[in-house]
RNA sequence: GCGGGGGUUGCCAAGAGGUCAAAGGCACAGGGCUUAGGACCCUGUCACGCAGGUGUUCGCGGGUUCGACUCCCGUCCCCCGCACCA
């Protein structure tokens, strides 16, 4: 073994044994299989902290399911399909100096090299590589010979084949989408091509298209439903408004929201304009209920939002109720009105508890809201919004939708809406105005004649709910967000224009979009295996497809057809019988509400319910000092720094023992540095261990011995526990930082001839997390690999209680002697302890056995123990000790009374005098011969009396 | 806004009705070992306390209970996702 632990050194060394001798292929055997895989890691830069995160989780469970007896199969993959690296290779091609910055500086790509990387090709080859060994330096258990990236010609045939079987399930749909739109660029836009805006997200407004003769006044809602409450419309007097042809019929709307027309599937037309003045005073009819309203003037009205037309629900809307309020005191005749307006009755629709007939006015007093300029109409409508969304119920004035939630209304309402043309959806930004990258003002644009995955097929999605819930899912707490996702997933479209990927088989013009090329590739790695070992790709017809993965056909035929040995295609087809179904899938949180959903959708589309996965664990992010990642901003830390910066083991025990589950791994320096100190501890601590030749394994056990031994087995359950749920941190604690600890407290004790047998489980137990160092220990004392080695079993007869009570008897009395010298500040010259006598440990076993019964009868007790003869003789005693029992009733536990303290104390007597360099005295308070302050009287079971004297 | 997760002692982070002033790590402090030490080993780090004790804490405000960090209600704050983008 190595004098000093070089993490470089045994590295490279077993990560080169290991792949010599292919220690992590795995092929199908009379074992039990364990399928595990991680999502591929998009080839656009290199791997950061957070793949570790989630790679070195997956790689953490491979390992020890391995060390379990299970024949592992963990693959590894790239994906390469959509858009991302063209583009990038665009802007390295020109020299774009943000990119240039980013890869060279966070992604610590030399110059010289980057500049090569100017086609699609070259970076899908370059970051491969890359990818590939940053893996491979981190010591991940994974069968490369699957090894495959998206773009290759193979994949591209069983990508075919997946969406013919979609198509001819009629999963495959027509139709049109809204996206965002850079009418410069004209393309879509992404998210990292824009400047500003990045959070806006698409609003779905209804269009209720009220009348005026011929002309139609659509106006923009996000609650179409308070259609029947409408009073009157608003209009800006001072914009002029556009007589446009819309389809077949003639709308009027603000000049903003005519351009925004343009770019729906509408056939829109200019017609003349018409001054917003000129519409006021008229009226028109409300679509819903027929009733004739008022147009009146608002310069609220923003021309640039929705239709620049918005109808006034006085009765629910605060802005309403309080521009209508103050129309009450303007003179309006410049528009040609005299009425009155506090005539117009306003109608109420909703029902909500805590609120009676109109909830705006209720609000606007509640407030104090003065008029519509006051920022406290902002609060109210909120107010208003939210305890109508959440408790209110439709009223009978809404005819069939009386008694529908407010919250559920909607989605109903506008269908019924749309198919009798009294309403249409119209596409908005949440936040305005977004700017692409170019400082165009983006759009909305309506993609026409668009291939739809049909995720909303309710078969198709109460499969994918059935599968969930046969699944294991990990944590469970995630399982009600999946349920959710699901319920909310609409369809998707699922091809592109540009990028990279496999096109369409019946529609080349398209490129199948890059999720939905992700889904079912596990089946995929089973073959790869054989297409490396040059298949040629022609080979690959979709009845071979048809027969490997869904024993469709006869191997005859197949055969025939495709002109592969039959021999190889019973191997392939056994091989997937074998492999499949995946076991677990592990991924970043961030992948739940996209790729995960997808992957169980196509599971359960293409696959038999015996193929549907098994489990699914999610984790969540890494960030570095407290600070969020981010591939294109920074900070960044990729796998290949930290592992060069590190070494692999240390990574990898860091970012796995410091989060579980959903929380977030945060990387900090310190934190490193001292794992690192941690796991050269434990190095210089397994040598010693194997080189210390005073060990004696034949001696029968010392109470040390079983105290230690009887730990260790309770290390292992926990870890093994831990494990089984994928809870990284909870068994590293377990099988490395209390183990550690466990084993100071066995050496300080002066336990030794169990050393090695500890070890040999703590390598063990922690081979999965730190193979290397673990792999290099191992092979000074033991044969083999410790990444195969059998994952130590908890052996309950070593489990020994006595023991441990007994050393926690010891801690304890050394703890409250420490308490007392430090508080009194003395340095005595003699230490006394009394242990409890007989009387009181029989008081004891009653106030436990009563207490067990229920609630402890003080009454009762005291008859009880005062009829023990032994007990009464106390009679100051006996009671004073009962009130103190009787207080921590609720937590007694009998387990100490098995416990002889005084023959216990008597026998570590020596430690003790040692351990606080004092003499030490042990008197029973049964056999007292030396008690000159009395304070044997507080003797306790299981806490001795304690007398320190200074002469 | 919607859905999900979360706020614990200087920091990270366990705990999920009594065994909790609350594991473990980090940081810091004291001591030991040592020629020296950033290595290692002990001890301490909410407050007060000249005998092992007492008091106050687990985002904030209420409630249930003999007892709440743990259960219920309300409230504030933080993180993640909300789609055609991998």
């Amino acid at each position: 073994m190595l004098q000093e632990y070089s993490a470089r050194d045994i590295e490279t060394k077993w990560q080169m044994v290991w792949a010599e001798n292919s220690v992590f292929h795995a092929d199908p055997d009379s074992s039990q299989k364990f399928f595990l895989t991680i999502p591929y890691p998009y080839l656009n830069g290199n791997l950061h902290a957070g793949h570790t995160r989630t790679f070195t989780i997956g790689d953490a469970v491979a390992r020890y399911k391995r060390m379990k007896g299970l024949n592992v199969l963990f693959p590894m993959a790239f994906h390469a399909t959509g858009t991302p690296i063209v583009g990038l290779s665009e802007l390295i091609a020109n020299k774009d100096p943000l990119i240039w910055d980013v890869y060279t500086k966070l992604h610590g790509i030399p110059e010289d090299e980057l500049a090569e990387l100017n086609t699609p090709e070259k970076i899908v080859l370059y970051f491969r590589q890359q990818a590939k060994n940053a893996m491979q330096r981190i010591g991940y258990s994974i069968d490369w010979r699957r090894e495959f990236t998206t773009t290759d010609p193979a994949y591209n045939k069983f990508i075919e084949w997946q969406y013919g079987i979609l198509r001819d399930l009629n999963y495959i749909i027509k139709g049109s989408h809204p996206v965002r739109w850079c009418p410069h660029d004209m393309n879509p836009v992404e998210d990292h091509d824009i400047l500003k805006g990045e959070d806006a997200t698409l609003l779905d407004f209804a269009l209720l298209k009220f009348k005026m003769g011929d002309w139609i006044l659509p106006c923009a809602t996000l609650r179409p439903e308070t259609v029947f409450g409408v009073t009157n419309l608003w209009i800006n007097p001072r914009v002029n408004y556009v007589i446009a042809r819309v389809n077949e019929e003639t709308w009027v709307v603000s000049p903003q929201a005519y351009e925004k027309l343009t770019f729906t599937d509408r056939q829109v037309a200019w017609g003349t304009e018409i001054s917003g003045k000129d519409l006021i005073g008229k009226s028109v009819s409300n679509p819903v209920t027929g009733s004739q309203v008022i147009i009146l003037p608002a310069n609220f009205v923003d021309p640039d939002n929705g239709s620049g037309i918005v109808m006034s629900v006085p009765a629910h809307a605060p802005y309403d109720y309080l521009a209508l309020k103050d129309l009450y005191y303007e003179d309006l005749s410049e528009y040609g009105l005299n009425q009155d307006l506090r005539q117009i009755k306003i109608i109420s629709l909703i029902e909500v508890p805590g609120y009676g007939e109109f909830p705006a006015i209720e609000a606007v007093k509640e407030l104090n809201v003065e008029n519509q300029n006051d920022t406290k109409a902002e609060e109210a409508t909120k107010l208003v919004y939210k305890r109508e969304f959440h408790n209110g119920v439709l009223k009978p004035i809404t005819g069939k939708y009386t008694g529908i939630a407010v919250s559920k209304i909607k989605d109903v309402l506008l269908k019924d809406l749309i198919n009798e043309n009294m309403a249409e959806i119209f596409y908005e930004f949440s936040e305005m105005p977004v700017i692409c990258r170019c400082g165009t003002r983006c759009v909305i644009m309506m993609v026409k004649d668009q291939w739809f995955l049909e995720y909303s097929d309710p078969t198709w999605k109460a499969s994918v709910l059935d599968c969930l819930a046969k699944m294991r899912i990990i944590p469970e707490e995630i399982r009600v967000e999946f349920e959710n996702k699901i319920d909310w997933l609409k369809d998707k479209a699922c091809a592109r224009r540009k990028g990279l990927g496999t096109h369409l088989p019946w529609d080349k013009e398209w490129l199948i979009e890059s999720l939905g090329d992700s889904t079912i590739y596990m089946a995929y790695y089973i073959l790869a295996k054989y297409v490396n070992a040059d298949m040629r790709i022609e080979n690959l017809t979709p009845e071979f497809f048809d027969y490997i993965f869904l024993g469709k056909g006869k191997p005859e035929n197949i055969a025939e057809l495709t002109g592969i040995p039959l021999e190889i295609i019973h191997q392939i087809k056994h091989d997937f019988a074998y492999w499949y179904p995946v076991d677990l899938r592990t991924s970043g949180k961030d992948l739940v509400a996209n790729h995960l959903l997808f992957f169980l959708y196509h599971h359960v589309a293409i696959f038999p319910e015996p193929l549907w996965p098994e489990a699914i664990a999610v984790n969540g992010f890494v960030s570095l000092e407290s600070q969020k990642m981010s591939k294109s901003r920074g900070p960044l830390l990729t796998l290949e720094q930290a592992v060069a910066e590190n070494g692999a083991d240390v990574t990898r025990l860091y970012i796995l023992g410091n989060a579980e589950y959903m929380q977030d791994v945060d990387w900090r320096n310190e934190g490193v540095v001292s794992t690192r100190g941690q796991l050269e501890r434990f190095y210089n601590l397994a040598k010693d261990i194997i080189a210390d030749p005073s060990i004696n394994e034949n001696l029968d056990y010392s109470q040390i011995d079983r105290w230690m031994l009887s730990r260790l087995q309770k290390r292992i359950s926990e870890t093994t526990e831990a494990m089984e749920n994928i809870q990284t941190r909870r068994a590293l604690q377990n099988a490395f930082y209390l183990l550690f600890n466990d084993l100071r407290w066995y050496q300080r004790r002066g336990g030794k001839n169990q050393l090695r047998r500890v070890l040999s489980s703590w390598v063990r137990l922690i081979a999965p997390f730190t193979p290397h160092v673990c792999e290099e220990i191992w092979s000074n004392m033991e044969k083999g690999y410790v990444s195969l080695a059998p994952w130590p079993s908890a052996d309950e007869a070593l489990i020994d209680e006595q023991a441990e009570l007994a050393e926690r008897l010891l801690q304890d009395t050394l703890d409250d002697i420490e308490e007392i010298l430090k508080v009194t500040k003395s340095s005595p010259k003699k230490i006394t302890l009394y242990t409890a006598p007989a009387w009181k440990k029989q008081m004891f076993r009653i106030a436990v056995e009563l207490s067990q019964e229920g609630k402890m009868d003080m009454g009762k007790f005291m008859k009880i123990v005062m009829s023990q003869p032994e007990i009464a003789k106390k009679k100051k005693d006996a009671p004073k000790y009962a009130q103190k029992l009787a207080k921590s009733v609720h937590s007694l536990s009998a387990e100490i009374l098995t416990l002889d303290d005084f023959s216990v104390l008597s026998q570590e007597k020596a430690y003790l005098q040692t351990a606080l360099g004092v003499p030490i005295d042990i008197f029973s308070a049964d056999e007292l011969t030396d008690d000159p302050m009395s304070k044997s009287k507080q003797a306790e079971p299981g806490r001795p009396a304690i007398y320190m004297s200074n002469d």
